[in-house]
DNA sequence: TACCTTTGCTTAACAGTGTTAGATTATTTA
DNA sequence: TAAATAATCTAACACTGTTAAGCAAAGGTA
């Protein structure tokens, strides 16, 4: 009988339905709040169920991921299609790469574990200004020409701390991958020595 | 009578001999071991107590927070005042800030919510590196001296990853700091264009 | 049609989490 | 010694992810 397919084709649609659930509760109310639960009463059934279509919560987890990549696997693809110099190729990808971490926020908190948990109160912070005080004003002293705008200083600030906090999270996260310490510290104090000769050119 | 300072130092003592407890359980069973309970654990309490001392979990984890950019503010003083050189004390403060993230990692990821969970199986996903391998790619075709070694492109890939994963970072973490979109686009091109150009040179 | 088996789904529970209220014990004060 | 205060614990609440048992409806078979 066709109803095999037909029973096979409702259990698809209510396993997507859990993924589009998990994601609706994510935007609107954050990665905290997303629960069993709270997924079963969005799909009007109740919490055990959902281990019929995944493994655990990190399953589902892992599907969302998976959705993500290949979202941002089409933007690149789509930005590099549209170009033929490899320069412009290399900024158009990365640009969708940015625009991609902003338009699926969420998305992109999930691939990458960017937490904003306990980020509220700790921007007023006078230990942590302290630290931004200290690299600031070696920073404004780089500049041959003075006097030098908050604006030039804040945006130098913030290219050091892009890069390196970016390797470090990089290799925190993945400590096992194909890069080494040696190279680590060779792109740390390449990028280090570039922006610095960057900041009088 | 002077016993009253005697309970105040004891009071005093076993907060931070919470805040020890709770570093503890981090150093050697990672975040998400942390509870309450296991914190009373160690110091021989019950969990409510530990309410006597902080307001909440997130309290302890504020005053840890704090406690490393103490630490973080130390390393980067001391890298600083050994050097005379704007050029050398920004190297320097750099590699301190570096060597803090991996000598403190527990400090460094609930500074930075650098998440750890979920990230085993994910290094193994097809589509993750399907995205990887694009970029490779059309990094391999910017160098002009081919043939390209597996290294270089490495090399390169995560430098453009790092900064701009880095930007990401610290604008999904803090979306209200002193920066404005012109400033990041500005700031992001600029250094796409300049790992771009720094690979033939 | 009657029975049996399978499937879909729910209820109830377990072990854990952060957190709070009430009771209990110990200590200090009068 | 008696009252007041402080220190601490027990028990509970409302959650979390996850699992086992049971019920009810559907399907297949005689």
């Amino acid at each position: 009988m066709g109803s095999k397919e037909r029973i096979l084709r409702l259990k698809e649609e209510t396993r997507t339905s859990i993924l589009d659930a998990a994601l609706n509760i994510v935007q609107t109310e954050g990665w905290q709040a997303l629960s069993m639960r709270k997924i079963a009463d969005h799909i009007e059934y109740t919490a055990p169920i959902i281990y019929e279509y995944f493994p655990n919560k990190e399953g589902i987890l892992l599907e969302l991921t998976r959705r993500g990549y290949q979202i941002l696997g089409k933007d690149i693809r789509e930005a590099r299609d549209k170009h033929d110099l490899a320069e412009d190729k290399m900024e158009a990808m990365w640009v969708a790469y940015w625009n991609f971490a902003f338009t699926h926020k969420e998305f992109y908190q999930l691939m990458y574990g960017v937490d904003m948990v306990c980020c509220t109160v700790k921007n007023s912070m006078a230990e942590a200004e302290q630290v931004s005080a200290m690299l600031g004003d070696v920073i404004e002293s780089l500049f041959i020409k003075q006097p030098v705008s908050e604006n030039d200083i804040c945006m130098k600030y913030y290219t050091y701390w892009s890069i390196i906090h970016g390797l470090i999270s990089i290799n925190l996260v993945r400590p096992n991958g194909r890069t080494t310490d040696e190279l680590n510290q060779q792109i740390l104090k390449d990028a280090i020595k570039g922006i610095t000769l960057s900041i009088n050119s």
